[in-house]
DNA sequence: CTTGTCAAAATAATCGATTATCTCTAGCGT
DNA sequence: ACGCTAGAGATAATCGATTATTTTGACAAG
């Protein structure tokens, strides 16, 4: 594996596991130092991260890990509910059996993954596959793309939001959506992944 | 201004204008000659048109312009159809009259514009900035995001989908949609974007 | 004729060092 | 005491050259 790939994938797993403080200058010549790499590699990786999302670049002042917090968090969570229901619909339009295998396998390895409380990139990562695998079906690649964004945002956001998250059962969620989605009843699916999107935001407005 | 600015600006200019083809290979070295650069200025320069999604990355192969035609503006169009009639009810909902001005504004500016034919670039980005205007009001930066995103897309792949526009009067349809949003009718002015998205794909279709 | 191999050329990735820019602070004048 | 300016230190941006990888094409074996 290349310098710049490993830098790359680590850097990235630490900003979004909390490392770097919101606002927090990410310096070139420190990282290059911490990785072991030259003054390039670290510019790149750093480029890279501008381009997804995970950082910012301040010109002829650097690159810093972006603003985040309640605020945004909504936001972000106002976009996936307007975005995820409409492909929702339209992979419950347009998906296949293969799909439907799919959704559930993603399911399963959702329901036993180890818990968040144990280890949370883990079940981070079967949660992204899980509401993916929903949605693949849309055909449509754009839209996909977008939902992909829009997730490592969410990822990043809720980290810095502070939010606790209020007693619920999200796997009682994913149990019910998974249920509609196979049902084919697009609806009801919709309606159910909007709010599964919405709910943490909600009773972040009303507490 | 900076060499890496100046070089970011015309190489995003040419690819946009379609100086390259697509999946023509964009060699650091060539580009780095040509505007009078360090090859790492010109690496530089791609990694954030990658970013951007006006470049590919090609592991160990270097950069490339994305691949793009009428299959992928199709989902371009579909991707608009589902986001930006959204965003316009919301902005429909919670536009101030600050807003209505500057929709105004933006419309006379498209509607004097100078025509497509005789300057492309700047008629664009007027039309670029009217569609903008529209959806300013919706109050969700996450969502505006997303739109550029869209847009960017859009041009590129509408550049080499090698569609005939079909017999259709563009600026009609902007009037009415500038009425539509102005009169408050959510519905009508959604339906009407919608439409106005998705109307060159579809004559692609029936074609 | 096809296919596999190997070396040469082209290109990508990386590096160490240089130059330009910004930031912070001490010193000066008011 | 306050604000301004200069200069030193820190950081960002750029460069030219080196190293690693891939591609190309000649050539030999089947």
């Amino acid at each position: 594996m290349t310098p710049s790939e490993r830098m790359y994938v680590a850097l990235r797993a630490a900003i979004l596991h909390g490392d770097f403080a919101p606002r927090q200058s990410l310096k070139p010549q420190e990282l290059a130092t911490k990785h072991v790499v030259s003054l390039a590699v670290a510019r790149e990786t750093l480029l890279r991260l501008v381009g997804e999302g995970l950082a910012e670049r301040l010109p002829n002042r650097g690159f810093a890990v972006p603003a985040t917090g309640a605020e945004r968090w909504q936001q972000i969570a106002e976009a996936r509910a307007t975005v995820e229901p409409a492909m929702l619909r339209m992979a419950i339009e347009r998906g296949d059996l293969e799909w439907e295998a799919r959704v559930r396998a993603a399911h399963h390895r959702l329901a036993r993954a180890t818990p968040y409380e144990q280890d949370p990139d883990s079940w981070s990562e079967a949660h992204r596959l899980f509401h993916r695998a929903l949605l693949e079906a849309c055909g449509n690649d754009v839209l996909l793309g977008t939902f992909d964004r829009l997730w490592i945002d969410s990822e990043l956001a809720r980290r810095w939001s502070a939010v606790k998250e209020p007693a619920r059962d999200a796997a009682a969620e994913h149990l019910a959506l998974e249920e509609a989605v196979l049902a084919r009843e697009a609806g009801r699916a919709a309606d159910l992944l909007r709010r599964h999107v919405t709910r943490t935001v909600r009773t972040l407005r009303t507490s």
